[in-house]
DNA sequence: CCTTTCGGCGTACAAGTGTGCGCCATAATA
DNA sequence: TATTATGGCGCACACTTGTACGCCGAAAGG
């Protein structure tokens, strides 16, 4: 849209044309690995040859995309954590959060979780490495609230895995429903978390309470 | 291996090397959509035409080995609802089979994850509708368990879907892992469902405990 | 025995693929 | 102003792709 004057800027352009041009291809029906280098380029506007200029290959380009949407869910993340420190109940607001931007970012989204299993293993080790950060930070703010209100955990890492997964898998299968079924299904989802989170708790806290509640 | 006599025998017997071949070539690196008609019948030992004698495309290869796939995780889920009946804890149980038939059928398995968010919509779906069939039967079984233990959960549904979820995509994940992580994964798998399991039955039948833990 | 069925093959073709090479226009730099 | 660096393009090449068509040999069935 806006005609930029300087030449990095006109680069900086055509390098966004282009990951916008693989995402809207993706979506359409392809997955990455059927995507052509002709099609970015046709879709994107520019000469097949072209694309080099940016990218060294196809696989780059996957890289650059999976970096854009892991820098989006670190923001999201972040917010959740800041949320926490104003002791609020953290759940129901970053499932929120997180629907509503996989929602509005559905094709990059669902990007991540094609190639998460996909067939370029180093793209799949770059998703993996965004989940294990994002698993990381997340084990960061539960570690927070349980120091606040003095529980703890066995392993708040592992919880935070779970909670990761589910919220990741089941989340962007969600994002195809109709809107009707929306709401079921981030109920749903805030559902999973709590069991999760406070089955833990109980484990770790309460050996007593193990017993009277497994064995009956 | 066998020399097959009689012609449907024959026929059987390529359409499974056809199916093996596909299974073979995706995992040496590539997804289902990057796999080629050509490819597929090169490493079956046939020419590119014959591959038509047995299935009119790709697509319906793929819900072959889809189907193949689920056929053998509801004869696990099946395995387990026997050991349930004989008043078993399962979780463990399941666990281990579970992932011994993820290590062992590995190839397979991993085209289930993979195309479970693949490209092709009418895969997606086939194998959305097998875990859906493998959430269904775990959610008997979890109710079976309740009733015989006189417990009742908010909505077993909800927590097989989130134990079906954890158990498939992390488990999937660990399959590649060296021996020596394996053992510490599987621990943690279980953990995971414990984690669920209890919480959800301890929200469901405990309201004073769910105070007496949450807000401390 | 004769006829039909059918799994398999080779050929052929149009379409699409990644990418090397060299040219051009122009922004950036000296 | 003169030179260089750079993004973009067209052309060309060697492949690979799906699939239509027709032939063949042998099993199946009469």
């Amino acid at each position: 849209m806006t005609e930029p004057q300087t030449r990095a800027e006109q680069k900086q352009q055509t390098r966004e044309a282009i990951m916008a041009a693989a995402i809207k291809r993706m979506n359409d029906d392809k997955g990455f690995s059927s995507l052509s280098l002709r099609e970015v380029a046709k879709e994107a506007g520019i000469a097949p040859t072209s694309f080099y200029r940016h990218f060294e290959n196809m696989e780059e380009l996957a890289l650059a995309l999976v970096n854009e949407a892991g820098a989006a869910l670190y923001k999201i993340m972040q917010d959740t954590r800041e949320a926490e420190e104003k002791g609020e109940s953290i759940a129901e607001g970053a499932v929120a959060v997180c629907m509503s931007h996989f929602r509005a970012n559905g094709p990059l989204v669902r990007v991540l979780a094609r190639e998460a299993t996909g067939n370029s293993p180093i793209i799949r080790r770059a998703i993996q490495k965004v989940l294990n950060e994002l698993t990381r930070q997340l084990a960061v703010v539960i570690e927070m609230e349980m120091k606040r209100r003095q529980r703890n955990l066995t392993n708040p890492t592992w919880i935070a895995e779970a909670i990761i997964t589910i919220v990741f898998y089941i989340g962007i299968s969600t994002i195809d429903l109709p809107a009707s079924k929306q709401a079921e299904a981030e109920k749903r989802l805030v559902h999973h978390i709590r069991a999760i989170y406070w089955g833990a708790e109980a484990m770790a806290n309460t050996q007593h309470l193990e017993r009277q509640i497994m064995l009956g």
